[in-house]
RNA sequence: GGAGAGGUGCCAGAGUGGCCGAAUGGGGCGCCCUGCUAAGGCGUUGUCCGUGUAAAGCGGACCGAGGGUUCAAAUCCCUCCCUCUCCGCCA
């Protein structure tokens, strides 16, 4: 949620910063916004002096009554008052209503360097190779559906049975291959990073603040019967991890991580990336995810794209590093960027992670707060997050870059720990 | 799922309609006292909204959440959530 007084005191600025996301509607959204706030504030003066009153005239009625007088009079007035107030706060319920959910929807202020652009393809690459098919070997240049459904570690047909479209379900070295990645990136965090397992569901308040809902409800699995939501991402439960908190200043950062399973509907989808791994109704991750004053932030996103490329880079993967232009740059996002890895056998980049700095954005939705010492009152904090990595899209660019001539997969030596000695998965007549 | 108990400030805990934003104790912070420590004395200690250039000040709200009754609600009524105990069920 953006500041409303900030819009209040500021809004030529904010219009700005919007106006870059190149979304007209959110201009709309935001002059909307600044109407009802405006008539927000009528209301709230003239309910709070009728209740001023109120409670003037109650202190008088037991003063009255103490002295053992009439209070008859004093009574109807304050009755007329408060019938008043009553109006005056249904209003006021109606108006902040609307107000807050047309807030919910306005989208973050891009950070002042966030390049501008219209969408995806005015994304900035700002580290790694721009794609060079030529490197590649054609054994390096089958699709890993294929080599999947060849060495048996990815039964794309039986998942579909159990569950229908857009599920994977690996096998034997392909599931341990799976697990490795989600132990492997958790074990690389560890040293600076909290682990925690969160619950896979959760509520509307949570989903709400990080931004998936109201917006993005279509997006989200729901179930209806205990008001409960599947998490498209352990962003979800770890930003509220504080959320309605005051965290002292000296606490900060905090650091968590955690491994997941994500749940989306891909609702606007259908039809994309049917085959394999690339996208899918139900995926494992590992997320990091820091809550900072707001100077540590620019840090922060830093050390979460040193962390997420070395983690990439260390698996020998080829990978590129991009910074979102203004244009498609996420609805909670200040600034973000992308790290994508590529995969010869189906030709293309991958995105694995989203590295993102979400200012006070969330944080002002989950109520997540932080206190200086010595100073009084209380500011936002700032979250930041990333997906340290996307299990299946890894796995996919793995068993597509590291493809053999005789059609095996080398494991990546970092994983060798978590694969119960494999280090290659060969096909199942050599085997 | 059934029965019972309960949710009050940083913590413990009092408060059953007005003088309660809330006793008391602990903790924290500040000052004083003491050679140091211990003990002690005095003071202070929440958040949010509106108004105000800002500070001060003023007004409003907040005793799990939401609604209701009343001139007036922490206190009475209703619904929901959560915690604890016992029973049932279960990994």
């Amino acid at each position: 949620m953006i500041d409303v007084r900030l819009l209040r005191t500021q809004p030529d600025s904010v219009r700005a910063a919007l106006a870059r996301r190149a979304k007209p509607d959110v201009l709309e959204q935001a002059d909307h916004a600044l109407a009802l706030d405006t008539r927000l504030r009528d209301i709230t003066t003239e309910r709070d002096a009728a209740r001023a009153r109120v409670n003037e005239l109650s202190k008088q009625v037991a003063e009255l009554r103490r002295a053992k007088l009439d209070a008859e009079a004093v009574m109807a007035e304050s009755r007329a008052l408060g019938d008043r107030e009553k109006v005056l706060a249904e209003e006021y319920a109606q108006v902040e209503a609307v107000l807050r959910d047309v807030l919910l929807r306005i989208p973050n202020l891009p950070h002042d360097d966030v390049t501008q652009g219209m969408g995806s393809d005015d994304n900035q690459v700002v580290r790694g190779p721009e794609q060079l098919p030529a490197q590649f070997a054609d054994h390096q240049r089958v699709p890993h559906w294929e080599t999947g459904a060849t060495l048996g570690i990815l039964d794309s047909e039986r998942a579909v049975k159990i569950s229908g479209a857009m599920f994977t379900m690996q096998r034997g070295a392909g599931a341990a291959l799976a697990r490795a990645l989600c132990q492997y990136a958790l074990d690389r965090n560890a040293d600076a990073y909290e682990e925690i397992r969160p619950p896979s569901l959760v509520t509307t308040a949570t989903l709400t603040a990080t931004g998936q809902l109201p917006k993005f409800a279509d997006e989200a699995y729901s179930i209806e019967r205990d008001d409960l939501w599947c998490i498209p991402t352990a962003e979800a439960p770890l930003t509220s991890l504080h959320a309605g908190e005051i965290l002292d200043e000296t606490s900060l950062p905090v650091r968590y991580m955690a491994f997941s399973p994500c749940f989306r509907r891909e609702a606007g989808a259908a039809g994309r990336d049917t085959r394999g791994m690339l996208r899918s109704h139900e995926f494992d991750k590992v997320e990091i995810l820091a809550v900072t004053t707001p100077e540590q932030a620019p840090a922060m996103l830093d050390e979460f794209v040193q962390r997420v490329t070395h983690l990439i880079a260390d698996l020998g993967l080829p990978y590129r590093l991009l910074e979102i232009c203004t244009g498609d740059l996420g609805q909670s996002h200040h600034r973000s960027f992308d790290v994508e890895v590529y995969a010869p056998g189906c030709d293309q980049w991958l995105e694995v992670s989203s590295v993102s700095w979400f200012s006070d954005y969330q944080a002002r939705r989950g109520d997540i707060r932080l206190r200086r010492s010595g100073k009084k009152g209380t500011e936002f904090a700032h979250t930041l997050n990333a997906s340290a990595l996307a299990v299946p899209r890894v796995w996919a660019a793995i068993v597509e870059n590291f493809r053999t001539a005789d059609g095996s997969v080398v494991i990546p030596p970092v994983l060798h720990p978590y694969m119960r000695g494999l280090t290659v998965i060969r096909p199942p007549q050599s085997r």
